[in-house]
DNA sequence: GCGGTGACGGTCG
DNA sequence: CCGACCGCCACCG
């Protein structure tokens, strides 16, 4: 499921679970997710909490943080992600605004 | 097998 | 809008 998130979209760990048919999976998702090797191809890093945060510590929040940047994503002041703006919607659910820039971004912007 | 723990989240105050 | 409280469930000692 992680790997289905777009460039320059999050998801949140209860999204992924839910999306995978797991109802109350978020704790799951973030324990997979810290099982990965350090190579992984799956984008981890496109996973935030329901708060729009990283749930990373010990300075791993901020990898986290630039590697999301790298492909746009903006952070509040607060060092949080408004899910409004860059939050997965795996049915295309949003306002005009947000499909178009979501149609550029897709579309292999890098 | 048991209890503590966590890259979580919905509810309540 | 925050924090505190549970509920959740796979792991691990």
């Amino acid at each position: 499921m992680v790997r289905r998130i777009p460039r320059g979209k999050v998801a949140t760990y209860g999204q992924v679970a839910r999306l995978a048919g797991v109802a109350n999976g978020a704790r799951q998702v973030g324990y997979a997710l810290h099982a990965l090797r350090e190579g992984t191809t799956v984008p981890w890093f496109r996973v935030l909490n329901a708060q729009g945060a990283s749930s990373l510590r010990d300075g791993h929040d901020v990898t986290q943080r630039l590697l999301l940047e790298r492909e746009g994503v903006r952070f509040r002041a607060d060092g949080r992600v408004s899910l409004d703006l860059h939050g997965w919607r795996p049915r295309g659910r949003a306002t005009p605004r947000a499909a178009s820039r979501r149609a550029s971004k897709d579309c292999g912007a890098s």
